[in-house]
DNA sequence: CTTGAATTTTGAACGACGTTCATTATTGTG
DNA sequence: CACAATAATGAACGTCGTTCAAAATTCAAG
């Protein structure tokens, strides 16, 4: 047994990848499992521990594959407007992309990796990569030197609404009486960019 | 085989959720079994059965627990400061709390009912109530009568808190060079409430 | 062509898991 | 003392991730 040149390594990685992709897709990703990404994409499941580490290691790859696809999605989203409306498209074009790829999603946090050691670097590159999209966005608040400021803003400000996004998504802010995502996100972008324009107040 | 006096019903259940809960706070909620639960108090895993529906009940119900414990941490908090500092204090008890109970507080967020729906009363009324202690520290920014106003500025700051405490709990804010939570929440927090004053300082 | 080394794939095996349920042991009641 | 009710069991089923000796195939050297 073995079909040695019916798919290269690549192809096979590509294969195992898609097929995670549809299976989280359609089901959760608490029901992927080894054994039916092999019987989906007609190999064994030993054959995939000579692409992936283990499981853990094909989530991680799969989700860096999401936020690549994240980011394709998000780039569009870019316009030349003022700060606030080019914020609000990014943050619809974000509500949306969970809308339509929850499961996958959720994929990307509710995956914890065993070992509790920092994410490989080419994972941190595409938050990264993604957090540079907010900062392109909200750059025209600083100065130019003040890029760490501009950063330690813009995370701050996307961690408070994944805050958000995921509370709701796990029905856990269903106490407030209106919880819908979009609106608390927008009421959070308001105030917390209401506080820069606070700074400035004082100051003038 | 029958020790039906052993233990009462209610006897019983303490057992199991204690056990559940020094399983989770040693070795994460991960790893938490049905058979390793029984084995820990004595019991097979089958008499878990007659008082839990499943490990999802099981680990909900530990869940409730753990949030009853974090309101008894966080109400100790309580002082007659300003709004700024009373809120801090909360903030910071509440870091305490994750980081003294880290796989606790984790088991809180990690785990998805697998039955998609809404969450029990009893479980919501948890939240609720500590909802109540953020309503409380900043209710004197609002007047007596705008109480969904203050429950929605209250759910959006916490939300976004959690935000910022489980990605950098997870690694995902390593991008930024000084990723303290505290810090970071610290910064939100003083930006969100500054977009009050913002407002108030627009009308004035 | 043939042979042997290298490579790819398999699938059985292991130990673990949640959950069910017939069976057994114990208790309270008549 | 017997009988119904109850509590507890543990084997059984189907799952899972992961490992690894064995088998199948390819490639290269002679």
């Amino acid at each position: 047994m073995a079909r040695r040149v019916d798919h290269s390594h690549e192809q096979l990685r590509e294969m195992i990848l898609e097929a995670a992709q549809n299976l989280v897709e359609a089901d959760g990703y608490p029901s992927l499992s080894m054994r039916k990404i092999g019987s989906s994409i007609g190999y064994s499941p030993g054959t995939i521990y000579n692409i992936f580490a283990n499981l853990d290691d094909l989530v991680l790859q799969l989700n860096a594959r999401t936020l690549d696809e994240m980011y394709v999605s998000l780039v569009k989203t870019k316009s030349n407007n003022s700060v606030e409306v080019n914020f609000d498209q990014l943050l619809c074009g974000y509500l949306e992309f969970v809308d339509t790829n929850r499961n996958l999603w959720r994929a990307l946090f509710d995956h914890r990796p065993s070992t509790e050691s920092v994410l490989p670097d080419w994972y941190d590159a595409r938050i990264e990569k993604l957090l540079s999209l907010i900062d392109d966005t909200l750059k025209p608040y600083f100065n130019d030197e003040d890029t760490t400021k501009l950063r330690k803003f813009s995370a701050t400000l996307w961690a408070g609404l994944h805050g958000i996004i995921s509370l709701t998504d796990s029905n856990k802010l269903d106490v407030i009486s209106d919880s819908d995502p979009l609106e608390l996100c927008r009421f959070l972008v308001e105030n917390f960019l209401g506080g820069l324009n606070s700074s400035k107040c004082k100051e003038g």
